[in-house]
DNA sequence: TATTAGCACTCCGCACAGGGGAGTGCTAAG
DNA sequence: CTTAGCACTCCCCTGTGCGGAGTGCTAATA
């Protein structure tokens, strides 16, 4: 099933193409045409009917012409497509991701610069704090009794946030325990700050127990904080300029599903270990996404995996484009974030 | 103009409540039994061909029922509308606010209440910083030529960013510096934090003059920073189930002005000075939501303004629900935002 | 003068039929 | 194995006719 021969190949390709291009269903004139092999329509007629028999086409009706089915896609990206982002699409996007100055920003404007360029929906996971590195703790003094406790990471991100402490403390004891606990902690990913860690220091400072355990706690379940592991979308309304969205039933629910985070963080989670990873209609767990594709691509920062970028769109996607680019963008974006701050 | 008489005010009432329910242009024979007036379809149709004089009703064509205005609608919400929102919605409300823990994220969560309860979609700005007071600063020394330096507001809001240095500083002095600029930025409010207040206490601390400077640009154009002046949207996939946008080449222009931020501001903008706002179809400014109606109020933190919440549909809106639902979050939402923190 | 019954008229929406066209699958010949 | 020829299928478009909903007008009524 796997090995077709080359004229299969050829004839699937320009089905595909062919059919990308104009969202129709696709005769065997136009493909006799279309290949310049020296073939009349009637022997493309039996391949494509053997092609349909192996799955990899199909028929709206019996007088229609040739759709692929996910199955025939799912064979033209893993062994027929292959391109690389034009220099114009490059420069595009090089000019994209210059213009953002704040580092907080850059999974917005991956995003709309994706979905821009693609004119699909786009999705970005900002990158993940968990995996950025502790670099210093400070606590600051509010009142007597309340306390601010402030993060810096390696990737220069800073996060704050209050905490109450029962006891009167004075400035001298925290920022003592400032120190102890920033040395205690430096160099840890934040995700590898367990309670054990914190365990150990409470021995030191018995008297801080609780406020070092609120902060563990605030570390842990910091889940949704701002700008965290958050989940950018842009370019949803693309999703509706697809002819095959054009009636709003269809498109609704795809568009519900993306305003889910869960089900966005799903999509890019399977992207992780690989390089791209397309996931083709019926591939998909999420069942209002069976009508669309994603390409996915993970992204580094310092060599350590950050967070994931993709492209939603109709089975019917430039693949070609659509996969070089999202490879290209992931890898700017590791470079970027690995450089700059 | 404005003064109809009451009978018309009636059945210009039934007419917009029969159009709102089924989406479908209303005739007199509805509106005859509809309304329980002793007066036959033809008074009916008399009266509503003088509506349409008026401007308040329209005809799709010569036999077909009656269809409110832009006009029509401006009317109703001016005069004709009041309502409270349900025991059943208010506690609905309420839970979905008391389930939020990290204030950080209240802008989404009243969101994603707004558009579940109204199943329209939902617009909400977070809080905004520059309204806040400043209530603490310090500088965090990181290396010898970088620093961090952390806003603590009354809020509670902590932001943090890094800064380099061109001379090395002593610990010292920066504790020195935080206290202070700490001291002399008590109770403004940051918008209010500005060139001159600054300027000021360059005077006495000569050294720090760039760095200085430099935190006020961040401060006031710290305009992109997370969880900031954001706008959050969402059950925009909700316009797809309203007949009037089944057609996804109608939906889409929409959808896509709901993808721009400044769009966004600017429909909640225009609440800021009322209690609660309704611009209908063509009073929008912006072109592409012409066929949509906005209502919008404004929110307060600790009396001051801080935000504003609003609700995008059709202009066939059911207005009685949305209207005193955005008046009332809103209020509750003033609330919370009050006393928490 | 306001209301109402009656009625002609308009126009939509739908069902139906028929013709053209695109494209297939089969068969038989090269 | 390829291909020309051909019958066949089914969509889609167009035109036609009809029922129904709803209007606007007119004339009669309270």
């Amino acid at each position: 099933m796997l090995d077709l021969d080359t004229r299969k190949q050829e004839i699937l390709k320009a089905v595909i193409h062919a059919y990308i291009h104009d969202a129709e269903p696709v005769g065997s004139e136009r493909i006799a045409h279309r290949l310049r092999l020296h073939v009349s329509p009637a022997t493309i007629r039996n391949e494509m009917a053997a092609l349909e028999e192996l799955g990899f086409l199909s028929h709206p009706h019996t007088s229609a012409g040739r759709v692929p089915t996910d199955h025939g896609y799912r064979f033209y990206v893993d062994t027929l497509v292959q391109q690389e982002p034009s220099a114009q699409e490059r420069t595009r996007l090089r000019r994209f991701l210059a213009g953002g100055d704040e580092p907080g920003h850059i999974a917005e404007e991956v995003a709309r610069a994706l979905a821009v360029v693609t004119e699909y929906a786009s999705v970005v996971t900002a990158p993940a704090p968990e995996r950025q590195l502790f670099q210093h703790l400070r606590f600051i003094p509010l009142t007597s009794t309340k306390v601010i406790a402030v993060i810096v990471t390696d990737a220069g991100m800073v996060q704050g946030r209050a905490f109450d402490v029962q006891d009167p403390l004075e400035p001298g004891a925290l920022d003592r325990l400032s120190r102890m606990v920033s040395q205690r902690l430096q160099g840890y990913a934040l995700a590898e700050i367990t309670e054990d860690l914190l365990a150990e220091m409470v021995d030191q400072a018995a008297w801080q127990h609780r406020i070092l355990v609120e902060m563990l706690r605030w570390l842990r379940h910091r889940a949704p904080v701002p700008a965290d592991r958050r989940v950018y979308i842009d370019g949803t309304a693309n999703i509706l300029k697809q002819p095959e969205f054009h009636d709003a039933r269809t498109a609704q629910p795809v568009l519900s599903a993306l305003e889910r985070e869960e089900v966005l963080s799903d999509l890019l989670e399977v992207a992780l270990g690989r390089q791209v990873w397309v996931t083709i209609g019926s591939e998909h767990r999420h069942e209002d996404l069976r009508g669309t594709t994603v390409v996915a691509a993970p992204y580094q920062m310092g060599g350590r995996p950050a967070g994931a970028l993709g492209i939603v769109g109709p089975t019917r996607m430039k693949y070609g484009k659509v996969i070089s680019l999202v490879r290209y963008l992931a890898g700017s974006l590791s470079e970027i974030l690995t450089e700059s701050p």
